[in-house]
DNA sequence: CAATAAATAATTTGATCATATTCTGTGCAA
DNA sequence: TTGCACAGAATATGATCAAATTATTTATTG
């Protein structure tokens, strides 16, 4: 008989992927500092998790990039240079667009409606001055939209490029708080309810590059 | 003490470090067959290597793309579809030519002599009709420009690209020989030594466009 | 009876863990 | 400074269990 888990709730993940899972979040929402070592067995006790499965997600996150395999065979966060941030840069400047020029084309209202309730909760943790929940629902909105481009390939080139800059985004919120942060969110979400994929990608073009600057101040 | 072979030969790398290798290396210079079943203990027997270190050599390259985790979770290597075949050209285009150009800032005659031996190399292995060192030789080409750019970030995501498709090349190569393989290295070591780095990245563009079209004329 | 479908057994493969080994850096003593 | 010992951490293996695939057998039906 088949096993209801994988019907109903999301399967029985393999004990490896949800430690990647959790290890992915930790980084990407600032948990983990830039630079700060990641211990093997630390981890394996902070998720009551096996060595072996943790081994093997910081393998897959050192392979994206967002750990960093020290000669030493330590493991730790990776830092990110200012060289670093242009390269980032200017990657997200052509894999942005041309995704949210795709999703546009096939993006319907009810995807739209999502995104802006993703978008006003986002607004209310910036008020609310909560940089853990604002790092969640800025990567989601984004997120949300690389998926409807249905291109994977782009897709995970442009989502790993968010676990090089994640550890620092969260020093930037630190320092600089929440209040000051802008994004071209409203005029994306505009012009995808007007149809117009050029004026969406325009707009996220303006809020990537609007996002690298504030890294930029932030780690400077 | 100090080990000598830290300074000597490459160091003593971790079993896992060189199985990664060892399979990048087959997935890459065609090995493998797009949509083959990859096991772990397949694997283990073949690199003479535990299951612990094959396990995390196979996350890394999920993570990158060249192999993919099934619902089974059995792994496979990874198959490029069409669409996936214009995702990844689309982005080799912005790519390649920026690493191209930025290396050019800091190539050496001592450097360019190299990519010429390299490339003459090229051409015998073409003339010999010999498929496996030709797919070595041309990945060398390459990625030696891309370490010359000094954009680890940039270098990463693009050499990342070859192990997608690097399988499908091989079906290319097997299909229809290496003799009508051309490239524009001539005219990109042209532009390398008379420092116009300019006409380094446009002659490398067009060898990225060359490539890929020969890989949608192989798998179509 | 032949052909197809269902059930079951056997084999392969993956997941995880406990354990032993090796490596790295550090502090101590000569 | 040099050599040595020790603690913490990473590495690697093989054992064990669970899941999935394949092969085999049995049952059913036209």
């Amino acid at each position: 008989m088949m096993n209801l888990d994988k019907t109903l709730s999301a399967a029985a993940l393999p004990v490896h992927e949800i430690v990647y899972q959790d290890l992915r979040a930790l980084i990407l929402f600032g948990e983990f500092i830039p630079g700060e070592a990641v211990t093997i067995q630390g981890l394996a006790t902070r998720l009551s998790a096996g060595l072996t499965p943790v081994r093997e997600a910081i393998r897959r996150l050192t392979a994206e990039g967002a750990l960093s395999f020290n000669d030493n065979r330590r493991v730790c966060v990776a830092t990110l240079s200012l060289k670093d941030l242009e390269d980032v840069s200017f990657a997200r400047q052509f894999l942005e667009p041309k995704l949210i020029f795709m999703a546009a084309q096939r993006i319907t209202d009810q995807d739209i409606a999502a995104l802006i309730t993703l978008d006003s909760a986002l607004d209310q943790a910036i008020f609310r001055g909560d940089a853990p929940m604002y790092l969640r629902l800025n990567y989601q909105f984004h997120h949300q939209l690389y998926r409807l481009a249905r291109a994977p390939i782009l897709s995970a080139l442009t989502d790993g490029l968010w676990l090089r800059f994640g550890p620092s985004l969260r020093i930037v919120c630190g320092r600089l708080g929440t209040l000051h942060l802008v994004d071209q969110h409203k005029e994306t979400l505009l012009a995808l309810k007007a149809g117009d994929a050029q004026a969406a990608s325009d707009a996220i073009l303006q809020d990537v590059l609007q996002g690298m600057e504030q890294i930029r101040l932030g780690i400077a």
